[in-house]
DNA sequence: TGTACATCAGTGAACGCGCGTTCACTGATGTAC
DNA sequence: TGTACATCAGTGAACGCGCGTTCACTGATGTAC
């Protein structure tokens, strides 16, 4: 049952973007092949005629989901509190694919670091375009910090989303996230030097 | 082939810290319980003589993982600069098990937001435990803002430990830490207030 | 434009493998007399 | 203190199951004439 180029391209593009909520709510582990193609509509046998393995899936699933992340993120605020306004919103519950709450780097960080080179590759650059969109919205900040405040702000938050996730006390999963927009957020708190 | 009380006692104690290493090194999806006996010095079959579930021993594994960070963290240095010297450590890559390197939140993250009520638990009451050690060597702040400051440290190095183990450039990795180390350790950096 | 044929996306059965778990068996331990 | 017996840690084979992957087959698509 042969279909056309068109139709190819969408199966294929189908699998990958099915792939990555799979792998958001089961980890990159815990979600089959059979699993991500049944949720995408096909049977698994058809799997390997669009990839050579699942780790290959893997590795695109991850640059796709941190595009989207970017992408949501570089559309987002511009202007004096862009850098703020990010953090708000990478913090905040809602609106998944726009938040570290539907970013790889929280959802399978620990397996990321465990995963094939293309995969480790596809979540380094993701982390780095992220950086370069919150250096751009930090314009305010001499250039030399700039670099470092991104990375801090960006590490932190994963971090808090992290625990949050992980704790099995909603009151404490609410502190963290605060406390982390809360000292992210407060202009010249991530500036400082040492000492 | 039974053994005596002590020796039943001492082989269970051995098969949880080998799991520990285990499932450090693997994931607890990664490490199988063969694998984990075998590492013992025993074969699979006598697993079950002690824990009535994988999920069991993942629970205590976890819980036994934080214990020991608590431990070393506790017994490390006081005074006025405890809560900065605990940050350096906790970030430092030697001495696994007394530094971040070695802690269930940072090699198992992701997989710990989708464990077992009893393993979620362990990882919760370890995480609080580091948080009572740090507020007790920060004394020299406010106690409003000591619980505070001892979340936001611990869930940015958290992030920052995981997102040096996922980046796959070096220099990127030791630029992560640096910034969490100078950032976290510059007194008042993380006590100032909104706005 | 119409026809013949190679291509190949999708199906569903099957493969080998490793997983968590169970079980009959062994034999030293701890206990009851 | 010595003897008989129930206990139970450890072994290794076996269980059912789900995994990633392969394959013969189907039939519509795209291509060559």
């Amino acid at each position: 049952v042969k279909k056309s180029k068109a139709e190819t391209a969408e199966t294929r593009k189908r699998i990958v973007e099915t792939a990555v909520r799979e792998f958001r709510q089961k980890g990159f582990q815990g979600a089959g092949v059979a699993d991500i193609m049944k949720a995408a509509g096909l049977t698994h046998g058809a799997f390997y005629r669009h990839f050579d393995s699942k780790d290959q899936l893997i590795a695109e699933a991850c640059a796709a989901s941190m595009d989207t992340l970017v992408d949501n993120a570089s559309g987002a605020a511009e202007g004096e509190n862009a850098f703020l306004s990010d953090i708000e919103s990478f913090i905040s519950s809602e609106n998944r694919d726009g938040c570290l709450g539907g970013c790889p780097l929280v959802l399978v960080g620990s397996e990321l670091a465990r995963s094939d080179p293309e995969t480790r590759q596809a979540a380094t650059r993701g982390f780095r375009s992220l950086m370069d969109v919150m250096v751009k919205k930090n314009l305010c900040r001499s250039t030399d910090r700039a670099d470092g405040d991104a990375v801090f702000a960006l590490s932190a938050m994963i971090g808090a989303v992290t625990m949050s996730r992980i704790v099995d006390d909603p009151e404490l999963s609410t502190l963290i996230l605060e406390e982390a927009k809360r000292r992210l957020a407060a202009p010249g708190s991530h500036a400082s030097a040492r000492r």
